[in-house]
DNA sequence: TGTACATCAGTGAACGCGCGTTCACTGATGTAC
DNA sequence: TGTACATCAGTGAACGCGCGTTCACTGATGTAC
């Protein structure tokens, strides 16, 4: 084995960020060990510490990429709707309310609980709210001209809130009723 | 010591599941111990296995209780305002959103995580989808009788993703849009 | 009502398992000359 | 460019701590007669 180049260790570790990333998001932090990530990224548990000071570290930086590519989807699903002249918002709430997401779950919801129990200076905590403003950020940017900000603000926890009942309560009921009013209320 | 009365043990017992819904709802349940919450209901932790089979049916009967008493709760705020001949969805909202709730912050946000999580025939799960259930009925209850269902669930959703935003991301400003939304919607 | 015995709520120590973390070791990579 | 040495990414076993659970024990409660 011996010891790997820095470009293929620098890769390496990026493999256990997204390993660390998935598995957190479909189980949650706590109920997946150090050695499930290593192997779910290729690698046995004792080459973990020299990437990661300890598993708290791995947490942080976990949730800060979940957010970074849920931002890069957002974007992308909005423009792509600009592009057909389409409303993105629309398209951002079918999206965001689909039943199978397709790539992972929001990691606000995902991610809720572990931060909301944290100090205001533990690394996860600040990695999750500079997450959520950062998506939050993304979602405004496509709202309309003319809604005022509190209106943008309640849209987006509406979403947030559907997400979370549906996917906590199973009961996909929650999903249909935010599409349906936000139909309603622009004709 | 020695053998305490029926009477006693059935009290002792419902300690137990008090303490353990206070400290859950505040701290999540992994983080708390079966030694912390026999401890906050003044017994020692051997004790514990008379009462439940083991911590999980605690955390089950621990939820349930916690959506038993936010229900009574809800319906005693709405039926004081509609007393006072206030509207009671403006009552439960601020109620709801209050930065600091008089008795337990929310089941639905605080056990969302860990329901989220097990099968659908965990008893945990099952004791989040019945409170869940039983919260929105009492809260549709007093919806005007000329809203929609679905704009019943709406307003439900963005209530609880408020909470949910204010409460893990630390930041209150989620707290105050919604009532003004709907202050706004009725004038 | 009183007595003898069985039951069992609660105690506190001990067990044992899982998992985060440490550690001695390997050998390819990086560096100095 | 080649050689000698230092570095350090990754391995896999072992450690150790926390915590859920078990267990022998105590003595008041419940019950049978």
């Amino acid at each position: 084995m011996g010891r790997s180049s820095r470009k293929q260790a620098e890769e390496n570790r990026l493999r256990i960020v997204k390993a660390a990333t998935a598995l957190f998001i479909t189980q949650g932090i706590e109920p997946v060990g150090i050695a499930d990530v290593m192997k779910a990224a290729g690698m046995t548990q004792g080459g973990f510490y020299r990437h990661f000071t300890n598993k708290d570290g791995l947490a942080a930086e976990a949730c800060g990429f979940a957010f970074e590519k849920a931002v890069e989807i957002w974007k992308r699903v909005a423009n792509e709707a600009v592009e057909k002249n389409h409303d993105p918002m629309d398209a951002l709430i079918s999206f965001y309310l689909s039943p199978k997401p397709p790539i992972m779950t929001c990691p606000m919801v995902a991610f809720a609980a572990d931060a909301a129990l944290r100090g205001a200076d533990d690394p996860l905590r600040r990695a999750y709210d500079g997450g959520v403003r950062g998506l939050f950020d993304a979602f405004a940017e496509f709202a309309q001209a003319d809604s005022s900000s509190a209106d943008v603000r309640t849209l987006f926890a509406t979403m947030v809130g559907s997400n979370m009942l549906a996917r906590s309560s199973h009961d996909e009921g929650w999903f249909a009723p935010l599409k349906q009013s936000v139909v309603a209320q622009k004709s």
